[in-house]
DNA sequence: TCCAATTGAGGCCCCGATCG
DNA sequence: CGATCGGGGCCTCAATTGGA
C-alpha cells in the first residue's frame, strides 16, 4: 500500500472543506504538501480523485467511493480504539455474546445486570442473530458465547440449558380466529403481520416456515419493540408472532394469546460454548451466572 | 487581476547500514 | 554498543500555471 491513514485523513478534510487550501490549515499542512499526498493517492490508486476547479475542488466519483470507505474505516478505527480502553486502563475482560431475538428481548437483560454486579469492568458486546448464525460465528471463534433455540447439536460446541420459551400467537381480541384452540401458522397467514423492524432475527425465522408452505408473510407494519407490537395487535393491526416471555400481563387483558400448534413454536434456549476454548475466566463466569439464574427461574417457577 | 492548485528547490528528520 | 553517514520521505517557501 502506498498511502497511509494521513494521506486519506488529508483527503477528507479537502473534502469537508471543498478546498484544497483550507483542508491544508485543517491539517496544518502547507496546501502544496496536501497537493502532493493527494497526487500520490491519486497515482496509488489509478485514478482521480478531485475534480480541480476555480472555486477549490469536488470529489469525482472514485473520490466519493473512497471517501466512504475511508469514513467507514475511521469509524472502525475509532470503535477499535473504544475497544482497546478497557485493556490500557487495566480493565481485562470483554465478552462477545450472541443470541437470539427471543434471548436479547427477555431473560438476557436481567441476568446480565446480575453478571454486571458481580463483574462491574468487564465489557459484553452483544449482538442479535438468529440461531444458525450463532452456532456458526461461536464455532468460528467470532463469537464467546451464543444462546440459541436450536436442538441440534455440533461436535465441536458444549451446550448449557437456559430457558424453555415458546412461541405463541398474538391476536386482537376481535379476531375471528378460533381462540379455543391453538392455531396453526397457515391460518395466520391469512392475517397481517405486525412484525419487528427489518434485520431482527425471527423474521427471517418466520419468513422461512411460510415459505416453506409456499406462502409468504404478509407484514403489515415493522415495529422497533414488543411493547408496540402489543399495543398495535391489541388495535386490530394484525396478528403477531412472539416468545410468550415477552407479552406482559396487563397485554392479556387486551389481547389474545394462543398457543401456537407447530413443532418449532418450542423455544427451548440453550447457551453454547466451544468445547476447546481457551481459558477465560470472564466468559466462564458469564456462561455460569446464566445458568444458575435459569435454574433459580426455574426453581421459582 | 485574483485566487486556488501545482511544481521545483532546498532543508530537516528519521532510519538503516557501516565502522571503530 | 555508540557514532557517523547517506538515502529517502516529508515538509515549507517561492514561483508558476490556469481559469473565471
Amino acid at each position: 500500500m502506498r498511502y497511509d491513514l494521513v494521506d486519506l485523513r488529508v483527503f477528507l478534510a479537502v473534502l469537508d472543506e471543498g478546498n484544497l487550501s483550507r483542508g491544508a490549515q485543517r491539517c496544518n499542512l502547507a496546501p502544496s504538501s496536501v497537493s502532493q499526498r493527494i497526487r500520490q493517492l491519486e497515482d496509488a490508486l489509478g485514478t482521480p480523485l478531485l475534480e480541480r476547479n476555480r472555486e477549490g475542488v469536488s470529489p469525482t466519483p472514485a473520490g466519493t467511493v473512497l471517501a466512504n470507505y475511508a469514513r467507514k474505516s475511521f469509524e472502525l478505527l475509532e470503535q477499535m480504539h473504544a475497544d482497546m480502553l478497557p485493556f490500557s486502563a487495566g480493565m481485562p475482560g470483554r465478552i462477545t455474546l450472541f443470541a437470539n431475538t427471543n434471548a436479547v428481548n427477555s431473560f438476557l437483560p436481567d441476568d446480565l445486570a446480575i453478571f454486571f454486579k458481580h463483574h462491574p469492568s468487564v465489557r459484553i458486546a452483544l449482538e442479535e442473530k438468529n440461531s444458525h448464525d450463532i452456532l456458526a460465528a461461536v464455532a468460528d471463534r467470532r463469537a464467546d458465547v451464543g444462546i440459541v433455540a436450536l436442538q441440534a447439536n455440533h461436535k465441536e460446541l458444549a451446550f448449557f440449558p437456559y430457558r424453555d420459551d415458546e412461541l405463541v400467537v398474538l391476536v386482537p381480541l376481535s379476531s375471528p380466529i378460533n381462540k379455543d384452540r391453538p392455531v396453526r401458522f397457515e391460518e395466520c397467514l391469512r392475517e397481517p403481520f405486525v412484525n419487528l423492524q427489518r434485520g431482527a432475527a425471527i423474521n427471517a425465522f418466520l419468513l422461512s416456515h411460510a415459505a416453506a408452505l409456499g406462502a409468504t408473510l404478509d407484514i403489515r407494519v415493522h415495529v422497533p419493540g414488543y411493547r408496540a407490537i402489543a399495543h398495535l395487535v391489541a388495535s386490530g393491526a394484525g396478528v403477531s408472532i412472539v416468545p410468550r416471555s415477552v407479552v406482559e400481563k396487563e397485554d392479556e387483558k387486551r389481547l389474545a394469546m394462543l398457543p401456537l400448534a407447530e413443532p418449532w413454536a418450542e423455544r427451548n434456549l440453550r447457551i453454547c460454548v466451544r468445547q476447546d476454548a481457551p481459558a477465560n475466566h470472564h466468559r466462564d463466569e458469564l456462561v455460569r451466572i446464566l445458568v444458575e439464574c435459569a435454574a433459580a427461574a426455574t426453581t421459582a417457577a
